[in-house]
DNA sequence: CACCCGTGGTG
DNA sequence: TCACCAAGGGT
């Protein structure tokens, strides 16, 4: 099978099973020529950034029904925009959503641009994403080269250079079969194809559209590829973390900076994360161990111990009071609501509630 | 180039 | 339970 006919049977196998999807265009408007929105191609692109589809999808339906163009967005508050985004993680995807939404207002006229090389140069597109946008939403003869397209390539030429040494050659091969007539349908077909068929773990070889030219399948490699360097063991960090609430209801909370993990999220004030943390209350206060809540990140595994405390109407050191009903726990990031849900109990304004 | 940066699902 | 993983980008 040449690259051109492996190309062919991937767009029919595409036309047959694409996904449906809220940015994607339905088949009328597609055979009637319509291109998907920029605006919602972009959201769905960065929002895909190493996160399922599955957890993408609401995520991305409440934007787009908050903020239905890039102009809306670009006029959004950071803390509304930071708190939709909590959940999703990689919370820097939002601090740049935000700032490329305001550069194409501010440098395009509101409307995203339409090449490779004046996407990437926008916060928070990288090469993927620039290709991605360009191919999708514009249907640019872009090579589109996510971990999707990666694992296919590797089991179609059965690559055995580990990664990431071998990504200029999967590059090279995405490239040579990517569609000049239907370069976005192709992107997202070799996607999906990666998504639903060329799993990472018990690929569906049988009904695989490219299961013939498949070297890897021929070779019984498929889940020997891609060949990965293996993880380093994950270290263990202990921490405090001070919930506080004034007898009015209101939550001490804090800010963080917008560098580091959890950049820009709302959170409880803690202390440093280590293997023997320093307790230090933001405020003075009869602070009492209420459990413990364990989260893992990327590259460590975290112990909070909860400490809360029925706060005086003073000024704390750190953090600031939030009334009451200014704050939802749907605001945090996933590490803070576990906080939160193991400290709401013990504190004498929840149980009140809880009790009447 | 290596490391940092979240989260929820899955085998 | 746990290790691995998902439509990467920034530094």
């Amino acid at each position: 099978m040449t690259e051109s006919e492996m190309t062919s049977a991937l767009l029919d196998w595409y036309d047959r099973h694409a996904r449906t999807m809220p940015w994607r265009t339905g088949p009328a408007e597609k055979a009637a020529g319509v291109r998907p929105d920029p605006y919602r191609v972009w959201l769905s692109e960065v929002m895909l950034q190493q996160t399922t589809v599955a957890a993408v999808r609401k995520y991305h339906d409440r934007f787009t029904a908050l903020w239905p163009t890039v102009a809306d967005l670009a006029a959004a508050d950071d803390s509304e925009v930071m708190a939709e985004w909590a959940g999703l993680g990689y919370y820097a995807r939002a601090r740049n959503l935000l700032k490329c939404a305001r550069a194409v207002v501010a440098d395009h006229g509101g409307r995203f641009p339409d090449t490779h090389d004046a996407l990437i140069a926008l916060p928070g597109i990288g090469p993927y994403t620039a290709a991605a946008v360009a191919a999708i939403a514009f249907d640019r003869s872009e090579t589109v080269v996510d971990g999707n397209v990666e694992r296919v390539m590797s089991r179609l030429f059965d690559v055995a250079t580990p990664m990431p040494a071998a990504k200029p050659e999967l590059i090279a091969h995405a490239a040579r079969l990517t569609s000049h007539a239907r370069p976005g349908d192709h992107a997202q077909a070799v996607m999906d194809l990666g998504a639903t068929i060329c799993t990472p773990r018990n690929p569906a070889c049988g009904i695989c559209p490219l299961r013939d030219p498949c070297l890897a399948r021929l070779r019984g490699t498929q889940t020997e590829r891609p060949v990965k360097a293996s993880k380093k063991a994950k270290p263990h960090r202990r921490g405090y973390a001070y919930v506080g609430r004034r007898a009015d209801g209101a939550w001490l909370l804090e800010t963080r900076p917008d560098k580091g993990l959890l950049g820009g999220m709302l959170g409880f004030p803690g202390s440093d994360w280590g293997e023997a943390p320093t307790p230090m209350p933001p405020a003075a206060g009869d602070w009492r161990a209420a459990g413990e809540a364990v989260h893992v990140f990327t590259h460590f595994r975290l112990t909070l111990t909860v400490m809360v405390a029925d706060l005086a109407p003073v000024n704390p050191e750190r953090g600031h009071f939030v009334p009451e009903d200014a704050f939802r726990p749907g605001a945090l990031p996933t590490a803070m609501r576990k906080v939160h849900d193991v400290a709401a109990p013990h504190l004498s304004v929840e149980r009140r509630h809880t009790a009447g």
